[in-house]
DNA sequence: TCAATCAGGCACCTTGAGGTTACCAGGTAT
DNA sequence: ATACCTGGTAACCTCAAGGTGCCTGATTGA
């Protein structure tokens, strides 16, 4: 019998995409990307925007995302401060690839779906 | 002064494509789905291919790719028992928008890393 | 006979993501 | 005066992801 064998390792754990996916692939960072990809809100627009998010998540996952170049923050100084944020370039640039993702899952989902039931059956059948 | 706001909540709690997100953007999916798309693997070959990945690991994440639909798991009843692990059509297909992030994160990573820095340097001569 | 490989299962533990609540400053409408 | 809006911070809790270590049972090579 022929073994297949993969001819070298093409993973290593520091790989630095998958570095980078962990800093987007989070609850929220997705979510708050396509929101701004519209144009720039300021904390309690994208929070509006949002079903479910809290303040502590909003903050933190916006602080992420501008530590990471993907949305700047520009405080306006108004009666009560207000803070905008919007998408950058570097930002923009991500929206692509994110999208055809969700295209995927969104052309996918009955499938997925549909496999999990069979997944699900054979399990149960198995007892 | 002129007050943006979306015009409608964007995103709900449980969007589907979110849902479907968390299944395969976990630590090991997507490595595991770049190995298998070059030919089916059996289990250790697979392993052999991750650096750093435990057979725990390995065997949780096989399972929910499996469950949903993105490899075939195939028992094949020879002396010690094998079992190959193959990408299915739906799978293949998830490869693409998936090569599309892995692109840009190759393409980005310099210029996240100085956004990071400079982020950092911000945040340094606040305090 | 002893050890190793194959494909896992099971129990325990640590870490961190994410949620809840409370609190803060400054401004402002009632 | 007071109660709410603005954009947060800090403390605390929970839960699940992921890691470690040990177990199996069959088989094969030294």
């Amino acid at each position: 019998m022929e073994i297949k064998e993969c001819s070298a390792l093409m993973f290593r754990s520091n790989c630095p995409s998958r570095e980078l996916l962990d800093q987007i692939a989070d609850k929220w960072s997705m979510m708050i990307l396509a929101v701004l990809a519209h144009g720039p809100l300021r904390f309690n627009a994208i929070k509006r925007g949002l079903e479910g998010i809290t303040q502590k998540a909003l903050t933190q996952t916006l602080r992420k995302l501008e530590r990471n170049g993907i949305v700047a923050r520009h405080v306006i100084a108004t009666s009560p401060v207000a803070v905008e944020y919007e998408i950058t370039d570097l930002g923009r640039s991500l929206v692509e690839p994110f999208k055809a993702l969700y295209t995927w899952t969104r052309d996918h989902y009955d499938e997925v779906e549909k496999a999990r039931v069979a997944f699900d059956a054979r399990m149960e059948e198995r007892v």
